[in-house]
DNA sequence: AATTCTGTTGCGGGTTCCCGCAACTGGACT
DNA sequence: AGTCCAGTTGCGGGAACCCGCAACAGAATT
């Protein structure tokens, strides 16, 4: 059995082949990439049926090296291993992952028992496997009072492009008034809203859009690499078609 | 001499204990914190002179830690060790630190023989010392074209708290129009413009004010912590006052 | 079939935002 | 003094935004 380690971490990238080898006797070749574009040049050429990935990379991250390797095998069983539970990454995973194929999520934070106990789970058994930390705010995400449902993430997403209502709309096939209803349910979801009891927010309220924005990365909804992502996404669709 | 380290990654922890033990054969004592708010108190009860400290750290940022050192130790010796050169993380560094006080920046993608250099000069020869990549990035702030002056930046600050432009001006001592100026300084900095080839962007332009929050995220002019602080103080000031 | 509910859409108005134009200030250089 | 220049401020208007009100459709419930 091959795996492939994708960290761009040199102290975490030890510790991890380090527990690979302790933990998983059974794999014949260890391969470790650095970043992102090296993990899918490195996954294609050596075949990789395993795959350790981190997902916070300078070049090129873990979500979209992911999206590329399941595209040309969607057998390929991929354990995340992360320091954080942002919804955003979460929410890029879950969106990615191809129906009957393995994979996990670990946070950095958790015990090399339990670490050893996901790569044997995930990589040699092929089960699915969540942190129970990740599988909280998985719950939560489902959750009625602050869930985002698809449609309202993907208002928010073209609202941090600074895109105006009517071009949220035609890009979404909605009318303007339906964009702007779901921007105040993004609104009331991500907790902006003027405190009647503050003078200064009934007299003059926040700029709920800018705010709204603020909140998203605050809470984690949103994260840079996504916003960079859609960007990028934009720059070619959004604007050479149409 | 007695020195503290706070680090919440394990890994790194151990790692930079290993390298202090080993660069630094005078040290006496090494107390390790997890967080910031642990790293205060425990710096306070050893009476350090010198520290290690994380910038990002889960319950309470480097930065907020350091300023409260310093506030009661001015001649504290504190070195920074992270991940990201991050402009927000260095804004903030550059604001606190006090005259005539030592303190280093290095990152961890450093060697470990620059890393021990940066050890000795900071905490034992209290040199000020800080890693070249971050002080390119200082050359970058300093240069006329990106850099954000700081009435910019306090601009940008508020922006991000979602405050509409009358109450910045209220906020700056500034008019109304002065503050919309510093917005239009502000989009060209960021590089929020309407691209003049392309149809969309100039018959219905995008809105510049979430734009320029989204690219000053995505650059690093700001971070999640810095946000957070700004709206823990305009709660407090903001509105309990005036 | 009647009814409640949820999601979508149009309309209209009050507010903020973006920014061109113009005037004024204080400092720097000739 | 004269002149230039950067920074600040007022004015005004067109566009976008926020949102209450109301109508309508389809799904679910009774």
């Amino acid at each position: 059995m091959k795996v492939l380690v994708v960290e761009d971490d040199q102290y975490h990238a030890r510790y991890l082949l380090d527990v690979l080898a302790d933990a998983l006797p059974e794999v014949s070749e260890i391969v470790h990439a650095a970043d992102g574009a090296a993990g899918e040049a490195e996954a294609e050429a050596m075949c990789a049926t395993a795959v350790v990935m981190d997902l916070q990379m300078e070049k090129r991250n873990g979500i979209e090296a992911a999206r590329a390797i399941w595209a040309r095998r969607p057998a390929t069983r991929i354990l995340f291993w992360s320091n954080y539970s942002d919804e955003a990454y979460l929410r890029g995973i879950s969106r990615i992952v191809p129906e009957d194929s393995a994979y996990g999520y670990v946070l950095k934070t958790a015990s090399r028992e339990r670490l050893k106990l996901a790569l044997r789970a995930v990589l040699v058994e092929g089960q699915i496997m969540v942190d129970r930390e990740i599988h909280r705010l998985q719950r939560r995400t489902a959750s009625p009072r602050h869930a985002l449902d698809d449609s309202e993430y993907a208002v928010l997403v073209d609202l941090a492009l600074g895109l105006q209502d009517k071009q949220i709309a035609i890009r979404q096939s909605l009318s303007l008034r339906t964009v702007q209803n779901r921007l105040l349910s993004l609104y009331e979801k991500l907790g902006v809203e003027a405190d009647p009891d503050d003078p200064a927010d009934v007299t003059t309220p926040r700029n709920k859009r800018v705010w709204a924005l603020s909140r998203a990365f605050v809470t984690g909804t949103l994260n840079v690499a996504t916003v960079q992502s859609a960007e990028r996404d934009y720059q070619r669709r959004g604007r050479t078609r149409r």
